[in-house]
DNA sequence: CGCCAGCTTGAATCTACTCAAATCTTGTGG
DNA sequence: CCACAAGATTTGAGTAGATTCAAGCTGGCG
């Protein structure tokens, strides 16, 4: 088994039950990886998109930068997350990309491999702008404490969804700093939402180590209101999985 | 000249530059519209989608009902835009989209009537995103003041590009609560930073009716923090269209 | 005329920010 | 192995921006 890809086989499997085609299509590519270093440019704003790739491991980060020193993070690229997909010829980046952690990468074999390749593009496509969604709802409609649980929250489904979460327990790779521009908050302010959290009881953050103390009382908490995104809500032959989303 | 499309038209003209036979793909369609009523629903949270639809008159709006009487207006959907376009056979639309006011719309023609149609699809979905990366922006690092002024100019400049904005006038059929609710804002403060922004002399609202009174200044005033989108900043092949976005 | 939705204003409160400094961590060179 | 530097986290005190609550105003319309 290759280690490497192993999450974004995962989480592509996750989304559309992959066939031996799509298997075989991106295993070739997992052995052609690339690597970039932290705090490098996967994707640089008003640059060329080379074509769509796939993360294979670590963290990166799509950023708007304001002015000296300020920062907004878009939203996060986990493994298994496609970039700089596209339908244009000659498309220019509307943001930058910036590796957190050391993160390595493959070209995204293109679907016309296979259907269910294809089809799981598509969920990634479709996952992708819903979080944008929940973000911009986290940032409008979410006090401090609020936009922390629900990120974290967010970065579990998703971390899980590849493999990599279980039972409110993920690694995230951040500092206070980064979480601040994410959350649209000062990094002084989320080092009190954290103490008052850990305080609290419902979360414990070691070095890189996050666990969510009680996942289900976190999202009772952010009440109906938690912007949640499921991979089976936006499919409606998988509507039966899902229990109502309100009431 | 067919009136109701002409918005429509402008708009996919300036993002494509379409060739006869995208206008007459277009203009087919713009014989058959839909009428939705202002408070009605154009797309429901979870429910299938019908195909990509074109935006022809009127203002609506995607919104996340957090919960009672709580809501965040992710972004407007404004003439001559595209939804519900998808790349999946059986999608469920992760977001409500509300008229605003009138609204009527058409079936998207198929991108394939016209090479230059389908790129000013992609166009259209490349902006949408980039208005998405905005928002997020705008919610996480700009205040009161700013969230309003920088959304007003989007709404500007976004209008123009379907020919229905210039020199700073345009019509915005928006209640103070409505425009809260896109930035994230209590009514009370928004009706307070309107205010300010009358008396300083940067903006005039009669009614429905708004202008921008020193366009220049007021992006100044956003510094280069400014989260601006243009549509050839999208597109390598017209890179040299744009002044620099930096120094 | 009177209702109702939307707009306007005031006063009190509170969340999150700013500024500043102390502490903890980690990696490095002597 | 310790001293030091650089980065990250933690804490305190004061402030400012936005919210809440409440009341009054305005204009369009049946």
């Amino acid at each position: 088994m290759n280690t490497l890809g192993a999450a974004a086989l995962h989480r592509m499997n996750a989304l559309g039950h992959l066939d031996d085609a799509a298997r075989l299509a991106l295993k070739i590519e997992f052995e052609r990886p690339f690597t970039y270093h932290p705090q490098s440019e996967i994707q640089q704003e008003g640059q060329a998109i080379t074509g769509p790739r796939l993360m294979l491991s670590g963290w990166a980060a799509r950023v708007r930068i304001m002015e000296e020193g300020d920062r907004q993070i878009i939203n996060f690229v986990l493994p298994g997350d496609l970039i700089g997909f596209c339908d244009q010829e000659k498309p220019l980046a509307s943001s930058s990309i910036i590796a957190i952690t050391e993160v390595r990468l493959c070209t995204a074999p293109a679907p016309c491999h296979s259907e269910r390749l294809s089809e799981a593009y598509a969920m990634s496509r479709a996952l992708e702008e819903a979080y944008l969604f929940s973000q911009i709802a986290r940032l409008g409609r979410f006090d401090a404490r609020e936009r922390i649980a629900d990120l974290l929250l967010e970065l579990h489904d998703r971390l899980e969804l590849a493999g990599l979460a279980a039972a409110g327990s993920l690694t995230v790779p951040l500092t206070q700093e980064m979480l601040a521009d994410a959350t649209g908050l000062t990094p002084v302010h989320v080092n009190r939402m954290l103490k008052q959290a850990r305080e609290v009881g419902t979360l414990s953050w070691k070095n890189t180590e996050v666990t969510l103390l009680d996942v289900p009382e976190t999202r009772r908490s952010l009440g109906n209101r938690a912007t949640r995104v499921s991979a089976a809500a936006l499919r409606s032959d998988r509507a039966h999985e899902l229990a109502p989303l309100r009431h």
